[in-house]
This record gives structure tokens, C-alpha cells and sequence, in this order.
DNA sequence: AGAATGACAATGC
DNA sequence: GGCATTGCCATTC
């Protein structure tokens, strides 16, 4: 596995509970600006079960980026739920649950 | 090599 | 907020 992919596992599993984070500042946390696609690609192949919050990444909307209704959207739905994060019709107001920089900050201990 | 695809994103209307 | 466009990256055909 590339260094960069264990990365962006980590960023993933860097996310509290009770909050999301959109792909994109995923990468970016992971040092991988721009590569969000990267994020989603891996999220595809993570088999369910492995131990990764993978249901805390979210599009940058806050909607879940999957088919509504598929097994991994409900799946992510109720684990979601079960940390306190209000899913509203497949969707999270991320200005409630979200990662903004602020919060990035005091967590993660950006610059 | 070239084109299409995908759990994406930023920008402009 | 929706829709179209453009940029992105890795994989697969």
C-alpha cells in the first residue's frame, strides 16, 4: 500500500465522533490537495466491517455519495445516527457536524 | 496511447 | 439550490 493511501486512512480515522468531514478536506489533511477522487476510490474498495469511520466522509454538500436507498447509504445513515449526527433526507447540515478550519485546528493542530 | 468511469470539488449562471 | 463546465487522479478497456 502507498504511503499516500495511509494517509488518508489516517486523516479518516482522525474524525471525532459526531462529526463528518467532505472528501476534500479529507485530502487535504492527508497532504493530498486536490485529490479527493483518490479519497472516494479507496472508500470503494474498503471492504465493510474493516475498522474505519469511513461513514464520516461526506460530499462536500454534506450529502452521502452514495445511491440513496443502496445498503451502504442506509448502513451509513444509521451508523451516523447512532453518533448524533442529524441525517436529513440522505444529508447532513454540515454547518452543525462539520469540519470547518476552526475546528480543524484545535483538533488536528494545523497551522 | 486514448477514452471512459467513478463514494469528488470549485466556479459560474 | 440546481445545472453545466472544468479540473483531478487512478483504473480499466
Amino acid at each position: 500500500m502507498k504511503e499516500e493511501y495511509q494517509r488518508v486512512f489516517d486523516a479518516i480515522a482522525g474524525i471525532p465522533p459526531g462529526r463528518v468531514a467532505s472528501y476534500g478536506a479529507i485530502a487535504a489533511r492527508a497532504g493530498l490537495p486536490g485529490r479527493a477522487r483518490l479519497v472516494g476510490r479507496l472508500l470503494g474498495e474498503v471492504p465493510d466491517g474493516m475498522q474505519l469511520p469511513w461513514f464520516r466522509v461526506l460530499r462536500s454538500s454534506g450529502e452521502i455519495a452514495m445511491p440513496a436507498g443502496s445498503r451502504g447509504f442506509r448502513e451509513q445513515c444509521r451508523l451516523l445516527r447512532a453518533e448524533g449526527v442529524e441525517v436529513e433526507n440522505g444529508r447532513v447540515p454540515l454547518s452543525r457536524f462539520g469540519l470547518d478550519a476552526d475546528v480543524d485546528r484545535e483538533l488536528w493542530g494545523l497551522p
